[in-house]
RNA sequence: GCGUUCGUAGCUCAACUGGAUAGAGCGCCUGACUUCGGAUCAGGAGGUUGAGGGUUCAAAUCCUUCCGGGCGCACCA
């Protein structure tokens, strides 16, 4: 339910029922018109590109026929009142009192659902899976709060989503990892000193885990690494995670799904999807030869399993075996995405930092093998956090333990804040996070701005003793809106252009934006009232005129269902 | 070198899968508070969209060649 959907379709069909009217031949390109907010300045409802269209495939001058356009429409469809011919042949219309009402009852009766769609994908969103060797730092938050808001688009969209963590607890790092708890362990319990070497990690969350093992379990071994390994690794990996879910649900995110590295293994899907595509012959053992532009000391010509991926648009074949015969981490990942396509979702979505940009083209390769084209996975990156601390750069490095963590973060500035500053800027463009100007000037952030525009309008329901379930009901004979309300009326009924534009873009940042401008005609129409008292609403803690309740009750739908995406709260005082 | 991504006002960014006079915020200048909650608003200055070429009614957007920044380029994860 979209006004400019609904209007295409009725325009659309009035042109192919009238072709021989208008001397249209080719309609080929009836498709590619659309219907668009006009720019502000013409003061219209809806902007048609129509004429310039069709003029060209049928070449006709494009002025004549938009003018040919507007009488036929004018005539044919209820809701347009008037009709303008604007530059090269664009047609603005502006709807009638009737057709403003209409489509306003229609908001008011989805409420809560108005702007969503009704589409029914299945959707496997897979994002931060940060490794599970300590608490999440400032890094991770932009590509966990981007995947979470994609997904409550998505499922506002009537989606079925999927949120997965896939959990990196196999390879070196984990072992180090364990290796580091269980010094910090002997630490405890032997008094043994902790001494860093090159490959440990030395951040003192490393010691917390070491003491929760310690106190929850008395009689834990620590008498040799290789013993307790397996027992150690599953308690480290206990310790960190909860450390990470914890971190998550503070920022308001909960995964429905963990799946874990090191279970793939164990349960020996990377064989079977290795001889699956054996069987299909994009694996087959092979020489890579080493990566040009660098000449690398260690590299060794060795025969191994090779995936084909230069098949499927990538650069180069890949290794599935390292040199000792094992698993790459790519092979394991391979069979995890195997794992995603047999649990039949139609969309796999990775949320990636831009570390991994190089990754994507034969992850991507691999899932089109896997599923014979059918499944398409989408990649979208989410480009670096610089952080910034008294004005200057500040490089964090996670190994020396010298990071600012979530959790910093979070003791800080409040999780709405975070929540909105991450998304207010498209994933693929750097963000810049001042640590210290986030700390002191809250009140610049956007998001408040947004909250105090909801919370006017609470303030007003609040005087009127009504409040946001009441029904309204609009006397479409006395329907006038004055400038500010027709401007709040357009906007609104953008909002579900913005979603579908959003959620079909996966470009959750765009939601943000709105909201922003949203509020300010708001705010402005506020204003306009301690300006000039015949903007007021209320006078003598009365309603002045009973429609403008009208406006500030469909702002308040749409900043609600916004924020709802987002996961921002909505204060009703402030 | 290869891949990828970005380049728009002084700064940080938008611009609806090619649309009309390229828009916001911050900063700067001028104004509005015994306030329907000023955490706000009104107005002003600020642009050859990195450069050149091409495609067309129409280009910030598509193609091409340069220039410049980020990220990646292991059998790591």
């Amino acid at each position: 339910m979209n006004i400019f959907e609904n209007y295409l379709s009725k325009v659309n069909k009035i042109i192919l029922d009238n072709k021989n009217i208008l001397k249209l031949e080719n309609l080929e390109q009836l498709n590619n018109v659309n219907l668009e907010v006009p720019p502000e300045h013409f003061n219209f409802d809806l902007s048609s590109n129509i004429a310039l269209i069709l003029a060209k495939t049928n070449k006709m001058n494009s002025n004549n026929l938009a003018s040919n356009i507007k009488d036929l429409l004018l005539k044919k469809v209820d809701h347009f009142e008037k009709i303008e011919v604007a530059g090269p042949g664009f047609l603005n219309i502006k709807l009638s009192k009737e057709g403003l009402v209409s489509n306003i009852n229609i908001i008011f009766s989805n409420k809560e659902t108005y702007g969503s769609k009704k589409s029914a994908e299945t959707y496997n969103i897979e994002f931060v899976s940060a490794n599970p060797t300590g608490p999440m730092h400032v890094g991770h938050c932009r590509g966990a709060i981007f995947g979470d808001v994609l997904s409550n688009l998505l499922k506002f969209n009537g989606n079925k989503v999927v949120k997965e963590y896939y959990i990196n607890d196999y390879g070196n790092q984990i072992n180090s990892f364990v290796e580091s708890v269980y010094l910090r362990i002997r630490e405890i319990k032997f008094k043994e000193k902790f001494v860093l070497k090159e490959n440990l990690y030395p951040g003192d969350y490393i010691k917390e885990i070491a003491s929760n093992i310690v106190k929850d379990n008395e009689n834990i071994k620590a008498d040799n690494l290789k013993d307790c390994f397996e027992e150690l690794k599953r308690l480290s990996l206990k310790g960190s995670m909860s450390l990470i879910k914890d971190d998550l649900k503070q920022l308001g995110i909960v995964h429905d799904n963990f799946f874990s590295e090191t279970e793939l293994v164990k349960k020996d899907l990377v064989n079977k999807v290795v001889k699956q595509l054996q069987s299909k012959n994009y694996v087959e053992e092979g020489f890579l030869s080493p990566p040009k532009g660098e000449v690398l000391k260690n590299w060794k010509k060795i025969k191994r399993l090779v995936f084909k991926s230069s098949e499927f648009g990538d650069d180069t074949d890949r290794a599935l075996q390292k040199n000792d015969g094992s698993w790459t981490y790519f092979a394991n990942d391979i069979a995890y995405h195997s794992n995603k396509i047999e649990r039949k979702f139609n969309n796999l979505i990775n949320i990636l930092g831009a570390d991994h940009t190089g990754y994507i083209k034969r992850i991507s390769a691999a899932v089109a093998a896997l599923s014979n084209k059918k499944v398409k996975l989408n990649c979208k990156v989410c480009q670096l956090v610089k952080l910034y601390k008294n004005g200057k750069p500040f490089k964090m490095s996670k190994r020396s333990g010298d990071f600012i963590s979530v959790q910093d973060l979070l003791n800080e500035v409040n999780k709405d804040s975070i929540r909105f500053m991450m998304l207010n800027r498209s994933n693929d463009v750097e963000l810049d996070f001042d640590f210290d100007k986030v700390k002191e000037k809250t009140k610049d952030n956007p998001v408040y701005y947004v909250q105090y525009a909801y919370a006017r309008i609470n303030s007003i329901f609040r005087i009127l003793n009504k409040n946001l379930n009441d029904k309204i009901t609009i006397n479409s004979e006395k329907f006038l809106p004055n400038m500010y309300e027709e401007k709040i009326l357009r906007k609104i009924f953008e909002w579900p252009k913005i979603v579908d534009s959003a959620a079909y873009k996966f470009e959750p940042h765009k939601i943000p934006f709105y909201l922003y401008e949203l509020s300010t005609i708001f705010h402005s129409y506020w204003s306009k009232g301690n300006e000039d008292s015949k903007f007021r609403f209320i006078e003598d803690g009365k309603i002045k005129r009973l429609e403008s309740l009208v406006f500030i009750y469909l702002i308040a739908i749409v900043i609600k269902n916004g924020m709802n995406i987002l996961g921002v709260s909505l204060p009703e005082k402030m």
